[in-house]
DNA sequence: TAACATTGGTTTCAATTGTAACCACCGCCG
DNA sequence: CGGCGGTGGTTACAATTGAAACCAATGTTA
């Protein structure tokens, strides 16, 4: 992992810099910890709750419903998910007949991952109780906060990526 | 070391964009949930790399920190972990003698927790850093945007606890 | 004051998740 | 061909996490 090697590019905001006094209820990751466990959690439970779907299992097919045909390494660069958590997730859904897997003749290392008949109809059911989700959610927003929220999270993730990439801030 | 989480940039080259349409890109739950990963782990990883301190551990020392004094039940109460959690956090704080636990006198099931020398001393040291890590990620942010997020989150924040009291969406 | 419900906190056990090792296959180079 | 490194994907094992059972002290009710 690219641990030790760090590009020191640090911002002091005005007045900052106060010491012995972190507002746990005021400082952004947490906050975005927070929000981000209960959002997921009361989704998952509603379509894993009817679908035995676990999050990773749903994201999968997800993808898979908007892309047919893909690999599971693909999926892995797709869902930033890893390598190990895909496998364990296609393979439930494989059990419970969800998607289907075949053989890639080209390359025979390679699988080719579809929805199933059934997949595409559990797909068509949770597409838009996640969307209801998602809408509720919105919902207590004006338009325009959505609209600085989109970009917010933009910069805020090009931000975070940039630590991943270039090593931690000293 | 947890996953790695990439943007997803979608770029297809396998199957097309198909029935229903889920862009899990823009799918707020998602995205929050990826932004939220990619901080708290670059930000453990700088702590706990350091001062062998997992998230939950730092999160009781910061509290402490700011409200010396508490009993489990009260870390409970402000950090919205869990009992077990808690629990566990204290007695690996224990271990690495970062704080302290004695017993109220007034009811002898409780105990009073705080940090202790060391314990501060840590403290002072990663407060600057955790600030550091929060003033970069939003330094990225104009004011206006700083002070939008602020209001957003509330707003997603108390949206997504109704959930959790009220039920979820049908 | 005996019984019972509640609260603070820990332990236990099972499920989830991450890391690393692994197998099977491909592609390349000699 | 015959190795050999790299890639797709799975397995094995260890660490984390959560749910529920548990112990001990307190409060409550009769």
């Amino acid at each position: 992992m690219t641990t030790d090697n760090n590009v020191p590019q640090m911002q002091m905001e005005t007045g900052t810099a106060a010491r012995g006094d972190l507002h746990l209820e005021k400082f952004l990751p947490y906050r975005l910890s927070v929000l981000s466990n209960r959002v997921s959690n009361a989704i998952a439970q509603a379509y894993g709750a009817r679908f035995d779907l676990t999050i990773p299992a749903w994201r999968v097919m997800a993808i898979l419903g908007r892309y047919p045909g893909l690999s599971a390494a693909e999926l892995v660069e797709q869902t930033a998910m890893d390598k190990v958590a895909i496998s364990r997730a296609v393979s439930s859904l494989l059990k419970n007949d969800y998607i289907t897997r075949s053989e890639d003749p080209a390359d025979r290392r390679r699988q080719v991952l579809n929805l199933s008949e059934l997949g595409w109809k559990v797909y068509e059911r949770i597409v838009p109780l996640a969307q209801q989700y998602e809408s509720d959610l919105i919902s207590s927003l004006s338009v325009e906060e959505r609209e600085q929220l989109d970009g917010i999270i933009e910069k805020l993730m090009s931000r975070a990526q940039a630590w991943a990439e270039r090593g931690l801030i000293d």
